[in-house]
DNA sequence: ACTATTGACTGTATCGATAAAGTAGTCCAG
DNA sequence: CTGGACTACTTTATCGATACAGTCAATAGT
């Protein structure tokens, strides 16, 4: 490779100057050098480059499940969003542990990712702290943080409760329940557009139509069995569930299944994710779609400007509207 | 970090020694850098570790897809072997078109990472002769290649095509199908498997009975409710399908229920991959299941071995076992 | 007592690029 | 014809580590 320079009989600079489109190069030299280029099937080290210029054109992922689809639809649009640009993705999973997360995220610091897109399960914020001691920029998604001003790329949560239960009075519930997330902003936001959209109806319910379910993602199918079961303990049971997410509510639609009820006939139910299968359920799944592709795509082009802008670009909050699809666990007719 | 020796009045080579666990260091000195690089928080600059070691502690994944939970599982698989071994790992999607597959793998490449695996979506071998000229090792999974003595975890497809069929075969069914996958290692395996089976119980089908579906993983559900409906428009229709893969499964099921046939009354259905959400679905899915999870496991552990020894390991075939799963798309009394 | 061996370090070159500053020619204006 | 502005290169220093080959003192062996 400084062969190419020696056989040309010219500096590895020029060389390392074509390489980069650097203008002043003359066209005659600069086909010399490509073609040889070419000829030997010359890739530049990219390690070396990254020494050298400080930026190692990756960027970094950290999620809590790679089997969930949703994250799989978030690294598809990120990697769609970076390949244009010739970054690659180092992804690394969490497993939803915090301590794990901590790690991973120290060995991508370690890496020297040019930025870093965190879906965080942490609890605290001292680990983001500890990434702007760095300066690399990050940016959270899906989830976020009060106090802590960073960029932010997810869906409005709120806006997902309120759509969710909206949709659930108008196909006639009135005793509304609710299967509550893990306490993160997710589940903090799809909660209160829950009880804002019942308060604007002047519809009441029980306190104990909303139960918590501990595991969102990861085992979300046996918490969501759990949390249901211990709704229909209470009678009149609901006739309607707002589900966190949509492995919870495939726990909570097998629950009551299991219970010899019907799905809408005697329990409504809507999820969160809209899941790729979600039309080959048993009872195909009315889901509020989060645009997880897009929050991938978004956060890669907001990773990119940063990295591209010297000065540290001002806290972006990208809010994505939900989208309910209805499908046939609330087809009913109105009462 | 320089700063380190100059303020312990040591040589950088000292610290880098104690950064490495070298033996030759005093218990005492070993001590006092540790304490102050915990001081300091300081990493190591990785980029510039791989520029003189030639190594950089990552491994390339390519998939075609990242949505698809069957990888996502791998992936998970192959992070924990790598996690252990401080390795990362870059992943890339080739959206199942070879040429991107192709410019990722360069990409990858270009990165100098350690070990790559492949889930290949490629028609011709040339792109593994161009790793190889690379001189990296690399790992095939899922799908190999004939005339490729490389590395290669995966289920043994053969096994899986006849599991699928003689367990259709022992519930009853005599005009069996097979919706079968693109022309790749998966696809002539299973179907291979598929005839064995029959053979062996001298069963014989029309040549009808045996359709292509073209996108595998993709848009496998499109595409295998195409394969189905020209399934249906023979008469009589067949009583039992092994399909390629699950989302094929699951668009047959589709076109199955939509022609207002029962499953598995009127067809029974087997699909392959055991996806997570194989339970919950309209009619739970009797699946081959491909260990997707041990796949990456033991592809990770592989790669590992290979950059360790020096010497080139001899390509090793590992070929899982894969298990049959019934559920409901396959209960039925025997005939 | 004198060479060997070991333990604990240090010095220097190097990995493969890029950045910044310098050096020739060339070309044209005044 | 002289000086500034270009163009097309080249030189040198550097990024942050590691490899390799010493150095030097202390202990050990015979």
């Amino acid at each position: 490779m400084k062969d190419i320079a020696r056989e040309l009989g010219i500096s590895v600079v020029t060389v390392s100057k074509v390489l980069r489109d650097h203008p002043d190069i003359g066209s005659d030299t600069r086909q010399r050098v490509l073609k040889r280029m070419k000829e030997l099937n010359y890739r530049p080290n990219l390690a070396a480059r990254a020494l050298v210029t400080g930026r190692s054109s990756t960027v970094g992922l950290v999620v809590p499940d790679l089997v969930h689809t949703f994250f799989g639809e978030i690294a598809r649009g990120l990697s769609k969003a970076l390949r244009k640009k010739n970054y690659s993705l180092l992804i690394a999973s969490s497993e939803e542990d915090p301590q794990l997360e901590q790690q991973e995220i120290d060995q991508l610091l370690a890496r020297r990712v040019d930025a870093l897109i965190v879906a965080s399960s942490q609890w605290t914020i001292e680990t983001f702290r500890h990434i702007e001691e760095q300066k690399v920029p990050y940016i959270l998604i899906d989830r976020k943080f009060a106090g802590l001003s960073a960029h932010f790329v997810g869906v409005d949560d709120e806006a997902v409760g309120i759509l969710a239960t909206e949709h659930l009075i108008e196909i006639g519930c009135r005793n509304i329940a609710h299967i509550a997330g893990p306490d993160v902003s997710t589940g903090h936001g799809r909660l209160e557009g829950f009880r804002q959209a019942l308060r604007q109806r002047d519809i009441s319910i029980p306190p104990s139509n909303v139960v918590v379910c501990k595991h969102g993602d990861d085992s979300g199918e046996n918490s969501g069995h759990d949390a249901m079961m211990r709704l229909l303990r209470h009678s009149p049971h609901p006739d309607g569930v707002f589900c966190y997410n949509d492995p919870v509510a495939l726990g909570a639609m097998r629950a009551i299944l299991e219970s010899s009820l019907r799905i809408p006939g005697d329990i409504a139910i809507v999820g969160c994710g809209n899941i790729v299968y979600a039309d080959s359920l048993r009872v195909p799944l009315s889901s509020i779609d989060q645009q997880s592709e897009t929050i991938g795509e978004r956060a890669g082009k907001l990773a990119l400007a940063c990295v591209e802008s010297k000065t540290s670009v001002r806290p972006k909050k990208i809010l994505l509207q939900p989208k309910l699809v209805a499908r046939q666990s609330t087809q009913r007719k109105k009462t």
